[in-house]
DNA sequence: ACATTAACGGAGGCACCCCTCCACTTCACT
DNA sequence: AGTGAAGTGGAGGGGTGCCTCCGTTAATGT
């Protein structure tokens, strides 16, 4: 169906290792992952890394699409939640899944085009779960979903004592948007 | 009074070239700056660089006590202020300080020997000033200094779309903070 | 003025990373 | 089994940063 001719078996293989190697890599490093140290990891000569991903910007947002597309879907789990629950447990999500992933939190600081419609997909799941919980009366309305996620990104990405700090903080911070007494 | 012997007057010079170059290159570059474009822009060799500071902690440290002491002094100006403003007043100050200084929000993240003193500095600052709000019910009790802290770095090192945003976004999660009605 | 010695600075050796190029290997199709 | 195209991998050239070493410069004290 996609427009795309099929890749040879092998070289579908290492594209794939290279993906998860490189996901690895740039959730403990950031963006800046030496392309070779990833190459290796993934068990493939340098040559079919630039052949598969010509940038390291390439091969960052191949990584980064995935990567937000299972955050997405996470959308769906929550919409029989009531509305407040529904929001809340989502962004805990969120947190969750991106706290050692450097990539998503720098992709939120960048405004390169490859992230534009990323950023798209990301508001298209949590905005309506934000709206909902406002109609419903159990957030803020004087907070738009842009305030909200990097509210909860400047959160994933510092660091914490440990997991439970970070749930404690994230919770003052919901707290906030909760709508006030 | 120190028990340093004083440096020499053109030693002393470089090495507040050297610092000022650094403060500047961390801001800008965060911990990895280059040392060879700080010492040239600084206008002193690389070798005066490292007599001064011989690893790059001892120079990235020897930066940031300076910047935290400026913050701690902030403290002092907002005593007058009734608990909550006093608080508030001084968080909303050190994310302006803060924020385009990466060095701090990195120094939070790690755990070296050489931050904990600082930290602690850092505590004797802010913390008084949570308790005085918490006593005087204007802040909730079951937050820690150390939660606030981190609550307010992560927004601090967050990408915003401009100053406007971030100052929204920090008065979302300062309510989060403040005694529930 | 001059000797002493702290301080300087940058060349050079090392390590790492980026990216290109092309001789070689492997797959897929007949 | 054979063949052509798709795919491979890593050597190599260029770049940058780290840090040491030591011949040179200049501040200080008399």
């Amino acid at each position: 169906m996609p427009g795309e001719k099929p890749l040879r078996a092998d070289a579908r293989r290492n594209r794939d290792a290279l993906l998860a190697a490189a996901a690895e890599a740039f959730a403990v490093h950031g963006s800046t992952a030496s392309l070779e140290d990833i190459a290796r990891s993934a068990g493939v000569g340098i040559g079919t890394l630039y052949r598969n991903f010509p940038t390291r910007q390439d091969l960052f947002d191949a990584v980064y699409l995935s990567e937000i597309d299972r955050l997405c879907r996470a959308a769906e789990d929550v919409a029989e939640l009531a509305p407040w629950q529904a929001l809340s447990t989502w962004l805990r999500r969120f947190v969750r899944y991106a706290a050692t992933k450097r990539a998503i939190y720098e992709a939120l600081s960048r405004d390169s085009a490859a992230f534009r419609d990323t950023r798209e997909r990301m508001y298209a799941a949590g905005e309506p779960l934000l709206e909902r919980a406002q109609k419903a009366g159990a957030a803020r309305v004087d907070v738009g979903f842009d305030d909200v996620l990097r509210l909860v990104s400047g959160i994933t990405a510092a660091g914490f004592v440990d997991e439970e700090q970070r749930e404690r903080v994230l919770a003052i911070a919901l707290d906030g948007v909760r709508r006030q007494g």
